[in-house]
DNA sequence: CACGATACGGAACACCGTTCCGTTTAGCAA
DNA sequence: TTGCTAAACGGAACGGTGTTCCGTATCGTG
């Protein structure tokens, strides 16, 4: 096993994070690395000392919301009437994280090399939760079979980008999504 | 009137056109702009001379397909068999435009004052074919109301974004739009 | 053919993510 | 306490964007 850290940089890894959280709430995710530097009150290179690419940051920041919504899952499945109102309302929780993280949709879905480790992460955490929910909904004959559970949680992240912006609501047409999953 | 531009402007603007198109089909629609100057022959400053953001040349390659998209609306309302299958087979025609054209989905979506001009655009053109369909599905009781033709258009457009990348395929996800538009 | 307006090309600027390197500091051992 | 070494640091530097500026070349006309 490696040696423990150093007692300054755990510091300053709660200190990046703390920062990254902040700034990423005020000006979105997309925020430029030397800004969330700055706040944090060190140098750039030491963002990339503790999280190699910026999508490690961005996923270190936002672990925690990502396991809530994937542990929230069991009990959605046990409260729900059925299990289709357990999608529903389990696609109302991811969506309202999405959208309340300015940009958080939009970098999930980047295609560059960079927003691969972000979009992976997503997807590990993410898809076998969704597909939990999709396949009890199956079963229980209220969605027809076929969807798989990467699309649709692709689809509901692409949905939510751009949420408010130049008049688009983001809500009815996700509503619309789920609703036409029904079997 | 103001008087009549030069011939060479005339020749560097088409010669920037073909080079748009072929760059832009080559390496999608966000291209470096040094790119489409060189495959163009020309310097940078003469793009910005012609198209004064990146937006502008973009609305100017694709206006002809972008017509033609607006153009098929009332041959699809008379030929198909309902106005919901007259929907459904222009929202396939806009889609294979979109994923044909990689990034362009991308670019239309993108929320800084840079691509409103593009957004402007596709919205004043498409949303009021698109809304002559839906209405139309509508007044025949096949398709629920209260969906406005803006979100459906971002929608399907969000939806497009990143198909074929990381296993998304957004052709399932589409479909279970508009089918969840059904009355 | 000469001249002025028009258009041009490429360098320059501002900003981004990322990397490099000389300097500082924490932690430990004497 | 002091000295040493490996860990960690900060900021300059690099490569890449989009956009603007300015001295130069060209077109079209009188």
């Amino acid at each position: 096993m490696p040696p423990a850290k150093r007692a300054d940089a755990r510091r300053n890894e709660q200190a990046l994070l703390a920062a990254a959280a902040t700034v990423f709430a005020e000006s979105g995710v997309a925020a430029p690395v030397r800004e969330v530097a700055s706040r944090a009150g060190v140098g750039v290179a030491t963002i990339y000392r503790h999280f190699p690419t910026r999508a490690d940051l961005v996923v270190a920041v936002f672990r925690h919301q990502v396991e809530e919504c994937v542990e929230a899952v069991p009990g959605l499945l046990a409260d729900g009437p059925t299990p289709y109102d357990a999608l529903v309302r389990w696609v109302d929780l991811f969506v309202d994280f999405l959208v309340t993280k300015h940009g958080l949709a939009e970098a999930m879905q980047g295609e560059d090399e960079a927003h691969a480790t972000l979009h992976a992460y997503f997807v590990e955490q993410l898809v076998p939760a969704c597909a939990a929910l999709l396949d009890a909904a199956v079963t229980a004959g209220q969605v027809a079979p076929g969807v798989r559970a990467l699309d649709l949680l692709r689809g509901i992240g692409n949905l939510s980008v751009g949420d408010g912006t130049f008049g688009y609501d983001a809500r009815p047409m996700i509503d619309t999504l789920v609703a036409g999953l029904r079997a």
